[in-house]
DNA sequence: ATAGGGTTAG
């Protein structure tokens, strides 16, 4: 019985191929199968394809495919292409299992061709993709669209974009593909991802027939470069927008630090019912993040709830939902929804451990690594990051040295470059600055801007302007145009009173034309109203009871042993510019602005873009005290929680 | 077959 099937579908004198393979199935026109047959053999070969659409790991269609062989369906092209696409998609390597069910068929359609090249394709070789379609050529099988897709998906580097230009070039004069929208399609994506941009451009102007999918590649494209003008252009042209290209707008602002467009955007979508999934949730939540107000995060936790997209049932909305209560200063919150989550992965944990961390709260931090380490979730990367974080912003150098040994031997986690800058930070904070340069010396790897950037970070907090300018002068070649650099290194230089060299790194950054960022705090007031203050920008409708304010509580401070700590100001002036420079900082007058628009009872919770300096940090321990207020600042690194008159970081920043 | 997603760094 088996004998005879294989017989009926695989004949010795195979049919003329340019007739089976227009039809594509030359199975399909044998004459003498009888009629009943063919249908009961068609039933079958569908009822193994639905089979194989079921299977989920390398046993199951190991399972099904002796059952094909069982049922005598082992030269089946339909069948066995299906197979070869199951093993792509759950990662099989194509040598030797896929390779070996390709060559046992004696007689391939372009379909089981291109199964194979596409498993090259997406795996690579690229290389061995390329022989295969040429060898398929070579006998005269004419590919199908889908070959030339399968070809382009492996196009994705300088040496696939060749190819991927001829394909173009001359596979679309081949024949009648020229004008499918896949191809089209598929291309655009190729040359995108290639870093060819305007290319991609190009065959979207060029396309007779667009679907939104055409337009979200580009759109998407725009906003990975960072051009989101670009981006919003095409969306605005976009003719039928859907939830997809709504989501790439909203996430793209979120991704190229645009909160406020992203919150917009989503707003718009809303107002236009199209629904919303927790894709786009996640988009939002990030955008919320970046905000850091809490307002703004309750309310998105709420939308999500609503939409049933809660954190207890999905992951990522959830880790994404921790990630943001630690960035609004909310790190109960973020507990408790990793608590609530029933599945927990390594984005969970990881955003968990880090926003501990930022908060502070080392122990904790350290706790949750112990305990994740039980579990079958494995730490990355980024969750060493994280622990090393947690370490460097208590001072525990010595843990931290230890997880840094144990990363690679216990965990299997590499060191990279980010990890020699986290203990770099560490050593360096700590005060071990000669430690701090041996490492650097001691590495394996070359050290990038960041791990020079901490140890010059270091420098200015322990005021050592001799390793500052070692490190400033190899930061000066790695990043010319960054200013931060040159504050610091002035600023070190300032600290020690140094005031010839703080006029020298001046003038480089007049010369460079460089302008500073300049420095901003921002709080929430009303229902989402965010008031943000730039230091010195007395242009608040509030400035005069702000100043009043300030000046009350600078009087009041006094009374408690507060004195200006003038070198927070790297200018060399007089004792009362300083002060008064001081008094203008941007989190003074956001925390003056709080105090006045809140009640005696709520904390005070104030966002700023730059580290907070020591005159303020000493300014808010004290304002805590006397009003008895809780103040939470974050600054571009972490988050400060002043109560009583101490601050949660132990002056240690 | 083709489009959108979460954690890090001085």
């Amino acid at each position: 019985m088996v004998s005879l099937a294989r017989k009926l579908i695989a004949p010795r004198n195979p049919i003329p191929r340019s007739i089976s393979y227009e039809l594509g199935n030359p199975e399909a026109s044998q004459p003498f199968v009888p009629f009943s047959r063919l249908q009961e053999t068609k039933l079958l070969e569908s009822h193994l394809v639905s089979l194989l659409d079921n299977c989920s790991s390398l046993i199951q269609i190991k399972q099904v495919h002796a059952h094909v062989i069982r049922r005598g369906l082992d030269q089946c092209c339909y069948v066995l292409a299906k197979l070869l696409r199951m093993l792509t998609k759950i990662n099989v390597q194509m040598d030797p299992y896929p390779r070996l069910v390709f060559h046992q068929v004696e007689y391939r359609n372009p379909f089981l061709w291109t199964a194979l090249i596409r498993g090259y394709s997406i795996q690579g070789p690229l290389s061995e993709a390329v022989r295969l379609y040429n060898g398929m050529r070579m006998e005269s099988i004419s590919p199908v669209s889908f070959t030339l897709t399968a070809l382009l998906k492996g196009c994705s580097d300088e040496l696939g974009l060749n190819l991927g230009k001829q394909i173009h070039c001359q596979g679309i004069k081949l024949g009648g593909f020229c004008k499918d929208l896949f191809v089209h399609n598929i291309l655009i994506d190729m040359y995108v991802k290639c870093g060819w941009l305007d290319c991609g451009r190009k065959v979207f102007d060029e396309m007779s027939e667009r679907d939104v999918i055409s337009w979200t590649s580009l759109i998407v494209a725009y906003s990975k470069t960072g051009d989101m003008v670009a981006a919003a252009e095409l969306f605005e042209r976009l003719p039928v927008k859907d939830l997809v290209a709504w989501t790439a707008m909203v996430s793209g602002f979120a991704q190229n630090a645009k909160p406020r467009e992203a919150l917009e955007f989503f707003n718009r979508m809303q107002c236009g019912g199209v629904e919303t999934d927790e894709v786009t949730l996640i988009g939002v939540i990030s955008a919320c993040a970046q905000l850091g107000t809490a307002k703004y995060a309750n309310w998105v936790h709420d939308v999500a709830e609503g939409y049933g997209f809660g954190p207890a049932n999905h992951v990522m909305v959830g880790s994404a939902l921790i990630d943001m209560y630690s960035k609004c200063g909310n790190v109960e919150e973020a507990y408790k929804v990793f608590e609530n989550m029933k599945e927990k992965n390594v984005f969970s944990y990881s955003s968990m451990i880090v926003g501990f961390a930022m908060h502070g709260c080392a122990s904790a931090a350290l706790d949750l690594f112990d305990e994740m380490v039980k579990t079958e979730v494995k730490p990355n990367k980024v969750t060493f990051i994280g622990v090393l974080m947690a370490c460097t912003h208590v001072g525990l150098v010595e843990r931290g040295r230890h997880l840094f040994d144990m990363m690679e031997k216990h965990y299997g986690v590499e060191p990279s470059v980010e990890h020699y800058a986290c203990m770099i930070d560490l050593l360096g904070r700590a005060g071990q600055l000669e430690e701090a340069l041996q490492l650097i010396k001691a590495m394996p790897i070359e050290p990038n801007s960041g791990v020079w950037g901490a140890l010059l970070g270091a420098c200015r907090i322990h005021g050592n302007p001799e390793i500052a300018q070692v490190a400033a002068s190899r930061l000066f070649e790695l990043e010319p145009d960054s200013i931060g650099n040159y504050v610091l290194l002035a600023n070190t230089y300032a600290s020690a009173g140094r005031w010839e060299d703080v006029l020298g790194i001046r003038k480089l950054i007049k010369q460079k034309l460089l302008r500073k960022d300049p420095s901003r705090s921002w709080i929430e007031g009303k229902v989402g109203v965010i008031h943000e203050f730039y230091a010195g920008d007395m242009t608040h409708p509030k400035s005069k009871e702000i100043k009043e304010a300030l000046e009350d509580l600078v009087g009041r401070l006094k009374t408690h042993g507060y004195e200006p700590n003038l070198s927070s100001v790297p200018y060399d002036l007089s004792e009362e510019n300083k002060k008064r420079i001081l008094l203008t900082h941007s989190e003074k007058l956001a925390l003056a602005y709080g105090l006045l628009i809140t009640d005696n009872e709520s904390t005070i919770r104030i966002m700023k873009n730059l580290r907070i300096c020591e005159d303020c940090h000493s300014f808010m321990c004290g304002a805590s005290q006397i009003t008895g207020r809780e103040i939470i600042i974050r600054d571009n690194k972490r988050f400060h929680h002043f109560r009583n008159g101490v601050c949660s970081c132990g002056n240690f920043w």
